[in-house]
RNA sequence: GGGGCCGUAGGGUAGCCUGGCCAUCCUGCAAGACUGGGGGUCUUGCGACUUGAGUUCGAAUCUCAACGGCCCCA
């Protein structure tokens, strides 16, 4: 129809990756026009989502026990070229930096995919001693990958520019298993704040971290089905200490390579928000990370202006006191226009304040979540607001929930599987030798995710390829 | 890694096949007026042929390349 060919209507949500890019754009979270393949620009409102996010994941790493820390982005072939699985791993994807000016560099450098040979020289220096440990650091910083596939804003860069990398010595390998489990706890409950639930896992030892002992990982799922790894948690066991020389006197006066671990998030998080929440009508926003939490509508008319926009300012001062962020959109559109245009941004809750609302003392009150619209009473609505938000916070993680608990499949055969994976996760027991594993990927033509860290009881199957019995089921999925 | 499609104002497009006139329309932006409880109307104005090489008297249009984008398969 001719009005919907008017408006500026984003793709539907069936659509996700059309969904997906015009959404980017048209909510003004990032623009692709930067003329370099992989590179994107926050746009500062997609920044402030960013600002929001890290804040949360910045808070529960500084409680516990975490300490911010920041590296160069330069690191020197020679130490890069120390660690001959983690090399295997990234020389592929490594940019170089080869001059100074005109003249070629002696010791080339290398832009960071990851910071691990850039932080670990440095732990050689400082641990000296038991005392030291554990060492517990991290930093948010850009990195550098030269991806050769298809890039994707905010998931596939060439230039990470938000990777939360975390990195931690301990005395003994087991100390550093600890670690694990506390860095996969603490990012489910970063997850959980973001209102996104997660998948646990621990990768198959041929889609480990290169240079771990093992990989667990956190995968969310996408309105298409696939997966998205959004964090990852490797064990290093002591192959990075023996390799750059991290040694602590033990109390008996012995001198032990240090156990180490790692720990990473980046802003596939922000995509995973984006894409689990979002609707037709654009961005929902978790209250939480909203970087506009509530929007009000003064309703103007010729007549009684001033009282009107009185009104909204003494609401706006009144939420603004309680450390809600909180605008008031007095521009000259018409208010369903406005209803539209944060709608898109996702702001969490509009107030439309007019005349007939001001007679009876009454905000109305819009959940963008619901679309759920209520007349709540101006005396109360600082406290109204509040539970507001609590209650679209839980709304929104309860339903991405259901939604991802209701896409895992449990699966016994190969058909099963490449039917569920069009749809969601399947599951399926294996033996875990890898021969099996590879096997399965190659009948299944998808990988294999991971054992999930949670595993079922008093359970047994037998593995589809080999047909000997296992009591581990793992994740099979199409992922990003 | 393999294959395909595409690049025209800030965004979306017409024109390209068949080379030639002031490059179309919608949206946006700026100014003004009337308006105002779910995408308002009118007036005026602003703004584009990705880059490079080639063919040609003449290129948005044809050829090649680079850069960039999107989709499908492994």
């Amino acid at each position: 129809m001719a009005e919907s060919e008017k408006e500026a209507a984003l793709p539907p949500k069936e659509k996700f990756s059309d969904w997906y890019n015009e959404l980017l754009w048209m909510a003004e979270i990032m623009d692709v026009r930067y003329p370099v393949k992989g590179l994107y620009v926050w746009y500062p409102f997609g920044f402030a989502i960013r600002r929001n996010t890290y804040n949360i994941i910045r808070e529960i790493l500084d409680n516990s026990g975490h300490q911010e820390t920041l590296f160069p982005l330069l690191i020197p072939e020679n130490e890069f070229m120390k660690e001959a699985e983690h090399i295997k791993g990234f020389e592929d994807e490594v940019y170089w930096v080869t001059h100074g000016g005109k003249d070629l560099l002696e010791i080339p450098l290398v832009l960071r995919p990851t910071s691990e040979t850039a932080i670990y020289p440095m732990y050689k220096i400082w641990i000296r001693s038991h005392a030291d440990l554990p060492l517990k650091l991290y930093q948010v910083v850009n990195t550098f990958r030269y991806e050769t596939k298809h890039t994707r804003p905010l998931i596939r860069l060439r230039e990470i520019t938000s990777f939360k990398e975390a990195h931690t010595v301990h005395a003994t390998w087991e100390d550093a298993e600890v670690q694990v489990r506390e860095a996969i706890e603490l990012y489910t409950e970063i997850y959980r704040r973001l209102g996104v639930p997660v998948l646990r896992s621990r990768r198959p030892d041929w889609d480990k971290f290169p240079g771990a002992d093992y990989t667990d990982a956190l995968d969310a799922i996408m309105p298409d089905g696939k997966t998205l790894q959004i964090g990852t948690v490797h064990h290093l066991g002591d192959n990075f200490a023996k390799t750059f020389n991290i040694k602590y006197e033990a109390p008996d006066g012995e001198q032990c390579y240090a156990y180490q671990t790692c720990y990473g998030i980046s802003e596939r998080s922000i995509a995973a928000i984006i894409s689990i929440h979002g609707d037709d009508k654009g961005l929902v926003l978790p209250p939480e990370i909203a970087p506009i939490q509530v929007v009000i509508i003064p309703i103007i008319f010729k007549k009684g202006a001033e009282y009107v926009l009185a009104a909204c300012k003494d609401v706006q001062k009144r939420l603004k006191k309680i450390g809600v962020r909180v605008e008031i959109d007095a521009s000259d559109l018409r208010p369903g226009a406005k209803y539209y245009k944060w709608e898109m941004k996702g702001v969490p809750l509009r107030l439309e304040i007019g005349p007939r609302d001001l007679e009876n003392n009454v905000a109305v009150a819009v959940r963008r979540d619901t679309g759920n619209k209520e007349q709540i009473s101006l005396p109360d609505i600082e406290a109204d607001v509040i539970l507001i938000f609590e209650s679209i916070h839980k709304n929104l993680y309860n339903n991405a929930k259901t939604g991802l608990l209701n896409r895992i499949f449990d699966c016994t055969n190969f058909e099963e599987v490449k039917d569920k994976i069009q749809k969601g996760i399947a599951t399926i027991p294996w033996c875990g030798k890898k021969e099996c594993g590879l096997i399965m990927e190659d009948q299944i033509n998808a990988g294999i995710l991971g054992i999930p860290l949670e595993q079922k009881k008093d359970w047994k199957e037998k593995c589809p390829v080999c047909k000997e019995e296992t009591k581990t089921l793992v994740y099979v999925a199409r992922t990003y």
